[in-house]
DNA sequence: GGTTTGGCCATAACGGCGTTACACCCATAA
DNA sequence: TTATGGGTGTAACGCCGTTATGGCCAAACC
């Protein structure tokens, strides 16, 4: 029985295709040559194979953000270990940029509606969410150490996550492909300013005030 | 000579109809409405009258460009007057949000590249930085009156406006349209939150150290 | 075996998009 | 009277997402 699987792994598979064809177009060509008819072509069958697999193209929209959000929520833990809370939060900031800048056109179609009519299932808004959970998780951790102050932890961490996005999708935006090195310290060291400077003001005020 | 303007007003102009069709079709309809055969509708011309006045959907969303980042440069304005130039700085944070909630479209269009193919002209990107210019100067001065520490006065501006965007995009992005009520004191909170934290850690720590 | 079913697919079409070639009107200038 | 040229409508081109139609073919049934 076992060798009647042997040739399992080579069997093509259309759907398998198609993503990847779906995701080769969006990194080399960009989010505005994603269409159905692209894809299609490149995955070596007719539109109609697309509305198979996955109902259409927000169908397979869906399937990429899918993917995304598994390599990102990966990412964001491989810069998990730290000592303290507050330097895995930063950590995870360093990483969370990098990850953006090193997949841009992913990071434009999960957090910056790059597919024009896109709207999101369900299901997918609940696992984009699941990297917000572990962030709030940390934030709440911090506090419990006394090392961030009593604030609303939804608050503080909508605070970090707006901050990181803001800057991230600005530089991105700002960014011509391939981006001059100058530039990208520039919006570095800005994102070190300002992180510091965010958890700076959000440290406990430990048994000084009140 | 006066006498022969008075009915100038009333002249129709095909190329004002044109623009007042896309704001209004853009606040109406919300920006994937935003269609030249629609504008060219509601303007009661055809199609043609887009490319003789503005060259093309392109110099259109130019158009609607330029009156967005007017208008949000008065309301900026109009938030000016406060005593301390951090006390500016805040009011001005709070008047970007308010602006950028109650011209979601415009915000949309100006900022998070609602408009799928634009690409902005070298014009238009110049006007959209008048209002960051805005804001390093008033970071300047706060520095220049040691209410802010000696960081690079760029990368305390980059962190004020990534961190305004963010949140303003994010609870954007997250809003159904006419958003919940306790939706909207989450984001007002974060927001408050964020901001009193940022400033808090941009703080000059006067004489104290160093 | 023959027949029916149903999953998968290609072709070709529909309506909508941005854009443009072409012909037309018509006020002005010669 | 004729010529010019700016503003315009019509109709088309090549894209887009989507779908109706029908063919193929392996599995399931009589």
């Amino acid at each position: 029985m076992s060798s009647a699987k042997k040739d399992l792994p080579s069997i093509p598979d259309t759907r398998t295709d198609i993503l990847a064809a779906a995701l080769a177009i969006l990194d080399e060509e960009g989010h505005s040559s994603l269409t159905v008819r692209r894809v299609a072509a490149r995955a070596g069958c007719s539109t109609i194979g697309v509305y198979t697999w996955f109902g259409g193209k927000d169908g397979l929209v869906d399937a990429i953000l899918l993917d995304g959000f598994r390599r990102f929520a990966d990412a964001l833990a491989r810069a998990r270990p730290r000592k303290s809370p507050l330097g895995t939060l930063l950590g995870q900031a360093v990483a969370y940029r990098r990850w953006a800048l090193e997949n841009r056109t992913s990071y434009e179609v999960m957090f910056m509606g790059a597919v024009p009519g896109h709207v999101a299932s369900d299901e997918i808004q609940v696992v984009g969410l699941l990297a917000y959970d572990l962030l709030r998780g940390e934030v709440v951790g911090a506090q419990s150490r006394n090392l961030i102050d009593e604030r609303d932890a939804d608050a503080v961490a909508m605070a970090m996550w707006g901050l990181v996005h803001g800057l991230v999708s600005l530089e991105i935006a700002s960014a011509e492909p391939k981006g001059l090195a100058t530039r990208k310290l520039f919006h570095l060291r800005s994102f070190e300013v300002a992180l510091t400077a965010l958890e700076q003001g959000l440290l406990a005020k430990t048994a000084k005030h009140r």
